[in-house]
RNA sequence: GGGUUGGUAGUCUAGUCCGGUUAUGACACCUCCUUGACAUGGAGGAGGCCGGCAGUUCAAAUCUGCCCCAACCCA
């Protein structure tokens, strides 16, 4: 039984290795489950490159409530855990953590590197995470390297590749060249960086005729290539069709008009070159320009660039500069910040290089994966908006290639001869081309017998697109010739759980693939989860030292208590780090701990039988009652994933209603009929927080209910082993006077703010209290609670007060669209106390209101002993001799 | 530059879709009270031009337009 204080920092890991241990949260494998009933979950893979973060434990705790409200409200619960591994990020986090740079090694000996050093990651954060006390399953955990996940990815190339939706191209795109690889748009963000205008005088070839043109990046002047002029440029008209001559480097580009010139933009002319942003690449396709290259994969000077090859791009812009200026060619150069595309992985300024990648179909269907999104749930709804415009905006199909070591390689040879493309077969998966031999001796298309291995591996969203396949089991049959599912009622997944972020790629890459491969959006429902701010709505970030971080916190305030504040906001808005909420977490903590041992001592054990129906007192009936309708407003705010609602709710009825009003009146019985409904509303209550308050509803339910529910074979919870595995609760269908209960309580609240007024204590005896209101049923509740001598109850009389008419109350609601603009005038002939009350009649400003169009405001003013006390519709009188 | 979302007491927030005259709750603040668990508790109180300006309407936190601020997404 509980008693003395809840001690979280014994009571919580103690609970948390139990789930693990006893595997409390295990998905039934072995037996079939029924896929009406089964609620599955697909997470999307932390990345392995660090620590766990608010960030983490704000989504973690926010997919276990779900998991931890479905588990209880349905049948079987399917929450796994994956590690992303696959990727760049784990890349660069095995190069800095063992100060190594992936090119001095062979492949397969870096790719070892990696995976020792995620592994530390890994087993720190799982133990972090088993430390918040999520619901995972962790009998079901893949990392994305691992070779069945490997094999699912290869599937996924193969099988899209059959479909005809993958193809190599030569074309530009966009490149790291500090990470040296291909990557895609999404990998890509701004960031503001100083720099310089330069103003260049570019001389017309053949004439004394020159221009100036503003750049950012005179690094690119020899892959100039170009000149461009805005057809409505009226000033620079006349240079359209002249050649320019690119300084310092003399070759010459021809002068075009083309309305993508920005004429705001530094002198309006602008040079294109090979390549300095998209509009050079556009410029590059529309107007069939020449390529110069001047800056390779490393991001160092060609022999494009003469004089300068060799240096890095940066020097080398610096020492173009220093001989422009010798040369007289430079005009002005002048401090600005721009924006430019930084990869995200490493802040480097990305280049876009002409290089042959796979890219994955996509700009041909973006309507089909527009109504695939539709079909989701969205929680909350106005997410969906990110995905439309997403969707909407989609300029590049998905560029699939990276040129790292590390990753999970394609399983694709090339003919030496012909190039033709050798795809591996769905048997042999996974393969490492390096290593494999292909599926052919000899190429299909010209009998070549010489291969070369694709050296490439798939970008780290190829895998961890996958998540739904991965965990549903996907594979491929070979002998029945088609793709299989090991759990395939799993699929599609109830939920997918998100940042905002991460709509645009992952989530929508992730629609994309496994649609392509089911011909089935792969999830049901959608929930996006917002960021972390720090206690001033800043954004969390290491460079302004604003980070807290989730050991700090756990160290101070139990986990219950986080989960507490994280069920504090509306899913999908951004919200503020507050200890303020981690504290009220723990005073709801300490106030369930301390209810429970008065429910305890209030109704030891042997636990009551329910009592026959006329046994329960009125009081008890209208708790229960109030505690079905309490029931089925949670249910419903927990399916809307309103946690913050629930939250506000539960704890509301629980500290008000159960704690205040109930139990304070409960102190004064013994009988059986209040120590049933003690139980009874008391075992609900712990059902209820158990989702948001996994700890501390644990340690109570195994305190007060487990045992005697294993004990008691027809316990209508079923289980014993945990809270977390019991039935939610449904209505009991107790009927009681609602009103009558509500009146009761009215009455004591009043008392109560008598006494408080008075400044008497709460137990105070009052001598002689009358209640003009239907208390019956309530009496000795109400005498007992507020230590009443003598109570008298007039369900029917009027209070013996005499009523003054302070004025009239409109009722707007149906007053205005009656009488439209003559509202006015009857307000104004009120205020003016220009009225005639006729009965039920009221004659003002030449109408007449009925009914309920309006209400008497009155003020009661009683003469006799004693003071009058007023509440909601009840009146009471109370004496009191001090 | 385009789009999305938000702006409500000192702080955080409900209400906004679907307009109705007393705007919800918590924290902090003030006053009082040791009730058979909890003073880390209880009973009260004070605190708001609902971002700004205009419009629609009998009536606007709520609808419309413009503007300001912040975050995010896309350029």
């Amino acid at each position: 039984m509980p008693s003395g204080e809840y001690d979280p920092d014994a009571v919580e890991p103690r609970w948390q290795r139990r789930w693990v241990d006893e595997e409390t949260y295990a998905y039934p494998d072995d037996d079939p489950v029924d896929p009406n009933t089964v609620f599955s979950i697909d997470t999307p893979p932390p990345t392995v490159s660090g620590s766990l973060h608010m960030g983490h434990l704000y989504g973690f705790t926010l997919q276990d409530f779900v998991a931890r409200f479905e588990r209880m409200n349905g049948g079987a619960t399917f929450f796994p855990f994956g590690y992303d591994d696959n990727g760049i990020a784990s890349e660069r986090l095995t190069e800095d953590e063992l100060d190594i740079r992936h090119q001095d090694f062979e492949r397969r000996e870096f790719q070892a590197k990696c995976r020792e050093v995620c592994a530390q990651y890994e087993e720190q954060f799982t133990e972090n995470v088993q430390s918040l006390g999520v619901s995972v399953d962790w009998d079901h955990t893949y990392q994305t390297i691992e070779p069945r996940v490997q094999r699912v990815s290869q599937l996924s190339f193969v099988d899209l590749y059959d479909q005809g939706r993958e193809y190599r191209e030569k074309a530009p795109a966009i490149w790291c060249p500090e990470c040296e690889t291909a990557i895609s748009q999404v990998e890509t963000e701004d960031d503001e960086q100083a720099s310089h205008f330069n103003d260049i005088a570019f001389p017309v070839a053949g004439g004394d005729d020159e221009f100036v043109i503003s750049t950012t990046r005179p690094e690119l002047l020899p892959a100039c290539v170009a000149v461009f002029v805005h057809p409505e440029d009226d000033g620079n008209q006349h240079l359209v069709g002249e050649s320019a001559e690119v300084p310092l480097f003399g070759h010459e580009v021809p002068i075009i008009a083309d309305e993508r010139v920005d004429m705001e933009t530094g002198s309006g002319i602008v040079m294109c070159c090979t390549f300095g942003d998209q509009n050079d690449i556009e410029w590059y396709q529309v107007h069939d320009l020449d390529l110069r290259v001047a800056i390779d994969e490393s991001g160092h000077m060609t022999e494009v660039a003469e004089a300068y090859e060799g240096l890095h791009s940066s020097e080398a812009g610096e020492a173009i500069v220093e001989d422009l200026d010798e040369a007289g060619a430079l005009l002005d150069r002048r401090d600005i910040t721009h924006t430019v595309n930084v990869h995200e992985r490493c802040g480097t300024s990305v280049e876009f290089l002409v290089t042959e990648q796979w890219y994955i179909e996509m700009l041909d269907k973006t309507d089909e994966y527009l109504q695939i999104g539709r079909e989701m749930e969205w929680s909350p709804e106005k997410m969906f908006s990110r995905y439309e415009h997403w969707v909407e905006g989609l300029q590049w199909d998905w560029l699939i290639s990276r040129q790292r070591s590390s990753g999970i390689p394609f399983p694709v040879w090339y003919c030496e001869d012909c190039d033709e493309v050798v795809v591996a077969d769905k048997a042999d998966l996974p393969v490492d081309p390096l290593s494999d031999d292909p599926p052919v001796d000899a190429c299909p298309a010209c009998g070549h017998d010489a291969f070369e291995p694709e050296d490439d591996v798939l970008d780290t969203w190829a895998t961890s697109s996958l998540t739904p396949l991965i965990n549903a089991g996907w594979d491929w049959d070979e002998e029945a010739g088609e793709f299989t599912m090991e759990h395939p009622e799993l699929y599609q997944f109830n939920l997918r759980p998100q940042g905002h972020d991460i709509i645009s790629f992952w989530l929508f890459h992730t629609l994309v693939k496994c649609y392509e491969h089911t011909g089935e959006v792969p999830f049901e429902e959608t929930m996006i989860n917002g960021h972390v701010l720090d206690e001033n709505r800043q954004k969390m970030s290491k460079s302004v030292g604003n980070v807290v971080e989730p050991q700090t916190v756990l160290e101070e305030f139990p986990v219950d208590a986080t989960r507490y504040w994280a069920a504090g906001t509306a899913v999908g808005d951004d919200f503020p780090f507050k200890e303020k909420d981690l504290r009220a977490g723990e005073k709801l903590i300490r106030k369930l701990w301390n209810a429970s041992k008065l429910v305890e001592s209030l109704a030891p054990e042997p636990y009551p039988d329910e009592p026959a129906d006329e046994d329960l007192r009125e009081l008890d009936r209208w708790l229960l009652a109030e505690l079905d309708s309490e029931v089925e407003r949670l249910t419903e705010l927990f399916e809307d994933r309103a946690f913050s609602k629930a939250r506000d709710e539960l704890r509301g009825f629980f500290w008000n209603t159960f704690c205040d009003d109930y139990l304070e009146i409960a102190k004064q019985r013994e009988d059986d009929a209040a120590a049933y409904t003690l139980r009874t509303a008391h075992r609900r209550f712990l059902k209820l927080f158990a989702p948001l308050l996994a700890h501390v509803t644990e340690e109570l339910w195994h305190d007060m209910y487990a045992d005697a529910a294993t004990q008691a074979a027809d316990a209508a919870d079923g289980a014993g082993d945990s809270v977390h595995l019991v039935d939610w609760p449904e209505p009991l269908g107790i009927d009681a006077d609602r009103d009558a209960g509500a009146a009761a309580t009215a009455v004591v609240g009043t008392l109560r703010k008598y006494k408080s007024e008075n400044q008497l204590p709460l137990n105070a005896e009052l001598d002689a209290v009358e209640v003009y209101a239907d208390v019956r049923g309530f009496e000795d509740d109400v005498t007992g609670v507020m230590h009443v001598a003598d109570l008298t109850v007039h369900p029917d009389e009027d209070a013996p007060v005499e009523t003054v008419v302070t004025g009239i109350d409109l009722d707007y609601a149906t007053v205005g669209p009656k009488y439209g603009d003559q509202v006015g005038d009857i307000e104004a002939a009120l205020a003016q106390e220009e009225y005639e009350i006729d009965g039920d009649e009221l004659h003002v400003a030449g109408v007449t209101l009925v009914g309920d169009e309006f209400a008497v405001e009155e003020e009661r003013q009683y003469q006799g002993d004693g003071e009058l006390l007023e509440a909601d519709d009840v009146v009471v009188i109370v004496r009191h001799e001090a």
